[in-house]
RNA sequence: GCGGUUGUGGCGAAGUGGUUAACGCACCGGAUUGUGAUUCCGGCAUUCGGGGGUUCAAUUCCCCUCAGUCGCCCCA
């Protein structure tokens, strides 16, 4: 077999779903601590959504989208990011409609993007992110900042950085892309092709260009946080009061942009600090995006949220060393020696788990000493051995393999013993 | 898109231009024909990512290719 996972993905193997499983749970009893419910969309939308949402001139959509044509031509995309399913629902759906508003929700879930991999980046990713729509309230972005930082201190995570900046309002915005056109403008034909589309489109994105990094006119390009305008700023001093009065730390980025064109007002960006991280330290992002309802088709509705991945998340758990020890959820093994015991063995393992027993046993036919070996390895609490001789007396051998004592049982009163003596072990712990 | 690095059994990992490719783990069998640690004995790669070339001879040298991995950029 020599058919591989396609490239920048992985399988998540037995041996790590477990720490994916208390990942996730943990992110779902904080989304019901702060009332966030769950949405599930697609994995795949028109491409439209994202062309317009995120924005045909990001390197997202350019370069790292998976689309494709299906069978009756529409042109669909894996999605690459959760907030414009989210908007689309939405709207779709009519939530500015909801009695309960700002309508809060959490997505978890695959997002694809084709990327070169490295530590931290795959093609295939899970991300887990919130959206609150409908409110322009300062104080829920630092709601929404807080959620992701308390994910993060409830996963153990110590060395954590919180960047913020603001990108201002729409007309900010405006004023600040015409500095940037007329700074860039007079000697255009030195950047590269793609700097010369996005000039009229969106210069912003020139500053992020991979090809003219090193131009001189990149340093001395006007700075967002001079285009502020009034409003802007009064709004940016309010989050920051907020995220002052939750004792959350921020350091204030004026070259923090967003890869995503659908950003305004209040950015940023969860960082670990922990040595040994690989060099992509971003944990998560996210924004506000006033103006994306209305650009997908819906009212005026203001909102925020962001998006972390899991397997990033799981880096940071592992490069600041908080080992997640799984523990044994095996109470017994059951060993029946030859043919007859074999079948009441069966039956026995069956039994135990109606009765929310946790049981295995041996489908190979090996010998006893490789059953018991098993059954240590499996970590299992108690073997039973059934042999001729115990059938006779329709009884089992158990043995407590901690304490290596054993005794036997009557079948009848298995149940009641396994579950007596499990408990006494228990509040001994 | 660009660059570094790696590719030997289920896993980890040595090694050499030349008849049998170390070792460790795991696994299997036995010592112990009904009991898990340890120990001892035995078994476990006709083959060194794939293709081509150099050579009397290549897993070892050269070229190409594929794949993993890491970094630049950007992002989650």
């Amino acid at each position: 077999m020599d058919i591989k996972v396609p490239r920048g993905t992985q399988d998540i193997l037995p041996s790590e779903s477990g720490k994916w499983q208390a990942i996730e749970a943990l992110i779902r009893e904080q989304c019901r601590m702060y009332q966030y419910k769950e949405i599930r969309t697609p994995v795949f939308e028109h491409t439209e959504l994202f062309t317009r949402s995120v924005g045909d001139t990001t390197d997202i959509v350019q370069k790292e989208m998976y689309t494709f044509q299906d069978r009756g031509n529409r042109s669909l995309t894996l999605r690459p990011e959760g907030t414009a399913s989210a908007v689309r629902a939405f709207v779709e759906h009519k939530m500015f409609g909801y009695a309960n508003q700002p309508v809060k929700l959490y997505y978890m879930g695959p997002m694809f993007r084709y990327e070169r991999q490295q530590a931290g980046r795959y093609r295939q990713f899970v991300q887990f992110g919130i959206e609150a729509i409908g409110s322009a309230d300062p104080a829920i972005d630092a709601e929404v900042i807080s959620l992701a930082m308390s994910v993060y201190q409830n996963a153990g995570l110590k060395k954590l950085k919180l960047v913020i900046n603001s990108l201002g309002d729409t007309e900010s915005r405006v004023s600040h892309k015409t500095a940037l056109v007329n700074h860039f403008e007079p000697h255009i034909e030195e950047f590269c092709s793609d700097c010369q589309n996005r000039l009229q489109k969106n210069p912003l994105r020139i500053l992020d260009c991979k090809v003219d990094h090193n131009h001189p006119l990149m340093e001395t390009a006007p700075s967002l946080a001079d285009f502020l305008n009034e409003e802007s700023a009064a709004y940016f001093e309010k989050v920051k009061e907020y995220l002052t009065i939750l004792n959350i730390p921020f350091e204030i980025d004026p070259n923090l942009v967003r890869g995503l064109d659908y950003y305004n007002h209040t950015a940023f960006e969860i960082m670990s600090a922990a040595e040994g991280f690989g060099a992509i330290t971003t944990l998560a992002g996210g924004g506000r995006y006033n103006g994306l309802v209305e650009e997908l088709g819906g009212p005026d509705a203001p909102g925020i949220g962001f998006a972390m991945s899991i397997e990033r998340l799981l880096l940071a758990i592992e490069a600041e060393n908080n080992e997640w020890t799984e523990k044994s959820t095996l109470d017994v093994y059951v060993i029946g020696l030859g043919e007859a015991a074999k079948k009441k063995a069966v039956e026995l393992t069956y039994q135990l788990r109606q009765q929310k027993i946790t049981a295995d046993m041996d489908y190979l036919d090996r010998k006893m000493k490789t059953q018991m070996k098993s059954a240590d390895r499996l970590q299992a609490k108690y073997v039973l051995v059934i042999g001729d001789d115990e059938l006779e007396q329709d009884s089992a051998m158990v043995k407590d393999l901690a304490t290596g004592a054993q005794s036997l049982v009557p079948f009848s009163s298995l149940v009641d013993h396994i579950k007596t003596s499990s408990t006494q072990l228990g509040a001994e712990e």
